[in-house]
RNA sequence: GCGCCCGUAGCUCAAUUGGAUAGAGCAUCGGCCUUCUAAGCCGAGGGUUGCAGGUUCAAUCCCUGCCGGGUGCGCCA
């Protein structure tokens, strides 16, 4: 609707530029948007206003010529020019009738495209250290990684979903040692309680765990408890294995899914850390200082250089960082996307200093990255802090049994990511009739509920019926519903281009009141054969996209609340 | 001190990448169930978009400087 409408702009230029009333060397940008207030009209373009100057006249003159060069067309009914200049389009019955059409051949394809043409991308998200459950913070990188790379798909990409467990790290050492304690009998209050030990309860659990002998299985490796609580290197093994099998049972319960987990161990299982390491070397990027080995990072615009092997001879974090990435790129993500939690910004310029200092044609900038900010837990007014270490806990898992998976994930995606989100458990659980998520589930609901009724009038309709019939669609706010749908495939354009799933959250917010007004005003199964399927085909149209949003997003549309 | 993010209604958040009179929900007040699901609808009140400048036809959005909140700044990960 938009690109054609711009064509016949574009057209009208063309006439003024033969006029020379427009610079034949101007090539202006033709930008139409949705207007807020329906008074002015349906689509508006500022492209007076932008002309007005090069052109040496009054904006609302100019716009005067730019609407009398435009040619004759069936899709606006009627073209104004209001305010300062701006030119405005209401658009005609057959334009908006065609939105529904439109709709309803497509169905569930109804807002996709194939922008993305097929090529490969990658995300990682999540990515929590097995260390411990997932926790609030984890669940905003799975909720909005999760419908980024759903938001992908729909555009047309190849999509992987990555998950980085970093268990090569001296955490890993301190999960081990805090097990081992909890099996000797230790409690963190003990003096002999290691130093930045784990201290909840799950450590407890896994301890027992691991002293009975039980098996833990995770997606690709399975160890056996030993029950020697001095087998340091068993205990680190199992408690591994626990975990991310916990974590596991955590993003299954949040119905997220991942193609690849890959092991940050498996660098240097396969020499590939040191081999990025020589290769800094080699391309001079080095430098001995004080028995460690640095890494000249300020060329690449930090604020100072950074260790990388460490006097101990260990590497730092950013090292295996850095191979890891480089091992993206050389499996062909020209387009990698991670999502991450804030407080670890200050690895991306390491990261992609690192990465620049390789030489090995990596552009700079890469790769992108989506970074939440921190979620505040609130429970009965007051702030709840999570930390693994204190042990006061709050794992994505008690969220999800205490909210329910769709709550959880539409509360935590909704809301751009860069700002912070207040998470209040008292009103999402003991009032969650009022969370946002039913509200626009319930729209979806009440469409499914009317074809019941339908069926159980002994009344039919099918698509081809409807098409003949969508002229009867005449009231305001039905064709503001059927504007708004038609904007569905921009709006998820916009969303995967620019990475924010919250923008489908709004749109649907916003698509589920129109409907919920025009249901409770209108109704749909009137005795009028013609009105009545044109009424159906607008409430299954916006079910469809009701049902396609919410899937956007990772939520269920349900057919009956 | 330096880097990054944020500051919008009492609260939680939007604002289509610079557009017209800044919008929703919650909370408050007043109406609507004999009618396709009241998890709903209709109406009312609530704002100097943190402050001060700048850029231009136009600024919540871009630039500069302050103020406030968060986060990071280790040979931790």
């Amino acid at each position: 609707m938009k690109s054609q409408l711009a064509e016949l702009l574009a057209q009208a230029v063309a006439v003024l530029k033969t006029q020379a009333v427009i610079p034949a060397d101007l090539e202006p940008r033709i930008q139409l948007e949705n207007t807020r207030d329906k008074a002015h009209g349906d689509l508006a373009s500022n492209l007076a206003m932008m002309l007005a100057k090069p052109a040496g006249k009054k904006p609302r003159d100019l716009a005067e010529l730019i609407v009398q060069a435009i040619p004759e067309n069936n899709l606006v009914t009627k073209v104004e020019i209001a305010g300062p200049g701006f030119i405005n389009f209401f658009l005609s019955s057959a334009s908006t009738t065609s939105i529904v059409q439109n709709v309803l051949a497509q169905a569930e394809k109804y807002g996709h495209n194939e922008s993305g043409e097929g090529r490969k991308v990658q995300v990682e998200f999540v990515s929590a250290n097995p260390t411990g459950p997932l926790h609030i913070g984890h669940g905003r990188g799975a909720a909005v990684g999760d419908s980024i790379c759903r938001l992908l798909a729909a555009t047309g990409w190849d999509v992987t979903r990555e998950f980085y467990y970093n268990d090569a790290g001296q955490q890993i050492n301190n999960l081990a040692l805090s097990v081992q304690a909890r099996a000797k009998g230790l409690t963190p209050e003990d003096p002999s309680w290691p130093d930045d030990g784990y201290r909840g309860d799950y450590i407890i659990e896994l301890a027992e765990s691991f002293m009975k002998g039980e098996t833990v299985s995770a997606a690709d490796q399975e160890f056996t408890g030993t029950g020697n609580a001095d087998d340091l290197d068993a205990i680190r093994k199992f408690a591994v294995a626990y975990l991310r099998h916990e974590q596991d049972l955590d993003l299954k319960a949040f119905d997220v899914n991942f193609d690849v987990y890959f092991l940050e161990s498996s660098l240097y299982k396969d020499g590939k850390v040191e081999e990025a390491v020589q290769t800094l070397i080699e391309n001079g990027y080095t430098y001995e200082d004080g028995g460690a080995l640095w890494l000249r990072t300020t060329d690449f615009g930090d604020d100072k250089d950074r260790v990388m092997r460490k006097t101990d001879g260990g590497y730092t974090y950013f090292v295996p960082d850095v191979a890891y990435h480089l091992n993206k790129w050389q499996r062909g993500f020209v387009n990698v996307i991670n999502e991450q939690g804030a407080d670890h910004h200050s690895t991306i310029t390491r990261v992609r200093a690192g990465l620049q200092a390789l030489n090995k044609g990596i552009p700079e900038g890469w790769p992108s990255y989506v970074l939440h900010q921190m979620v505040t837990v609130m429970r009965g007014g007051e702030e709840v802090k999570i930390s693994k270490r204190a042990g006061s806990y709050l794992t994505l898992r008690d969220l999800i049994d205490e909210v329910g998976c769709d709550a959880t994930r539409f509360f935590l995606a909704a809301r751009k990511a860069d700002s912070q989100l207040t998470f209040d458990i008292d009103l999402a659980r003991s009032q969650s009739a009022d969370n946002p998520v039913y509200y626009i589930q319930y729209a979806h609901a009440r469409v499914c509920s009317i074809f019941r009724k339908l069926k159980s009038e002994n009344l039919s309709w099918d698509k081809e019926q409807a098409q003949a019939s969508l002229s009867k669609l005449e009231l305001e706010s039905e064709k503001e519903i059927m504007v708004k749908i038609g904007r569905f495939p921009e709006v998820v354009n916009l969303a995967a281009s620019n990475h924010e799933p919250h923008v489908i959250a709004n749109y649907l917010r916003d698509l589920a009141g129109d409907f919920h007004a025009w249901y409770n005003n209108e109704k749909t199964l009137v005795e009028d054969t013609e009105l009545r399927n044109a009424r159906l085909a607008l409430a299954e149209a916006v079910r469809i996209v009701i049902n396609n949003g919410l899937d956007l997003l990772g939520v269920s549309a349900p057919a009956e609340m």
